[in-house]
DNA sequence: ATGGTGGATGGTCCA
């Protein structure tokens, strides 16, 4: 079972880069984060002649989460219990078989010490508050998506001239730990040590091109998952094409029974 | 130097 995660920032623009990814790499599940779509305007249609099942929490111009499934899932949770109407479309959760699959778009943040940031640090506190609620970390759980916050120096191009900014202060990352804590190990640093390994990069200042990106992107998964993850990688080629989004898909695969 | 580019939208907001 492969499961990726994907940013596309407007899947209105990214549709066809979505589609021919999901040929080419066939994973049972893709997690998208920022579709910018209400949910009357899902493209389901193309989605189902590559053979894929839709589910989708969106909104207009900003955020929005979809779970694209072989698979048809027997649960579907569409943001947190709690919300409020005016709360924004990050979170997404179905089940597929005995597996949970966690699909959050985390708030970006902004700048540090902001309205946004203070929200931001808030909103990971709910999602550690609905994990503890609703599941345990000795079951099948996979959490994945645009986390806007990269764990560690060797997540990103320049340790020291990122620290305090933006998706790489302390408070970021404190938070950021508290969920892992919970119960998570993160898959791709199961099959990959090294620096240098990114899984978004700016769009200004021909950031991909200097090779000047973050991994903020990112598959978790409890114990019982995680012991079964055989590969996880970052596919840097559609981030080479025309149009792309900023951020490039990460796949992990599970060998479950 | 508060830049630089891209998406949604229709003057800015967000990333």
């Amino acid at each position: 079972m492969i499961v990726a995660t994907w940013n596309v920032n407007s899947l209105n623009v990214r549709l066809s880069h979505v589609i021919d990814w999901l040929q080419r790499c066939q994973p049972e599940i893709l997690c998208i984060q920022e579709t910018k779509l209400t949910d009357d305007k899902f493209p389901v249609d193309a989605f189902a002649q590559a053979g894929y099942h839709c589910e989708y929490f969106g909104e207009k111009a900003y955020n929005g989460v979809s779970i694209i499934s072989k698979g048809i899932p027997t649960a579907i949770q569409k943001g947190f219990p709690d919300d409020a109407q005016s709360d924004s479309k990050r979170f997404i959760e179905i089940t597929v078989g005995p597996i949970s699959i966690i699909n959050v778009y985390i708030p970006n943040g902004q700048e540090v010490g902001s309205e946004k940031f203070h929200y931001k640090l808030a909103w990971i506190e709910r999602l550690k508050n609905y994990l503890k609620m609703h599941h345990q970390p000795e079951d099948m759980v996979v959490i994945c998506g645009d986390f806007n916050v990269a764990v560690e120096d060797r997540d990103v191009y320049d340790p020291s001239a990122m620290a305090g900014q933006i998706l790489f202060s302390e408070a970021e990352k404190s938070a950021i730990q508290s969920l892992y804590d919970w119960g998570f190990i993160d898959t791709f640093r199961l099959h990959h040590k090294e620096s240098g390994l990114y899984s978004w990069w700016d769009y200004r200042a021909m950031a991909f091109r200097r090779k000047l990106g973050l991994r903020i992107d990112h598959i978790w998964a409890t114990r019982p998952l995680a012991s079964v993850c055989t590969r996880s990688w970052i596919d840097v080629e559609p981030r080479k094409l025309e149009k792309p989004s900023d951020h490039t898909p990460v796949a992990s695969e599970f060998k479950t029974g």
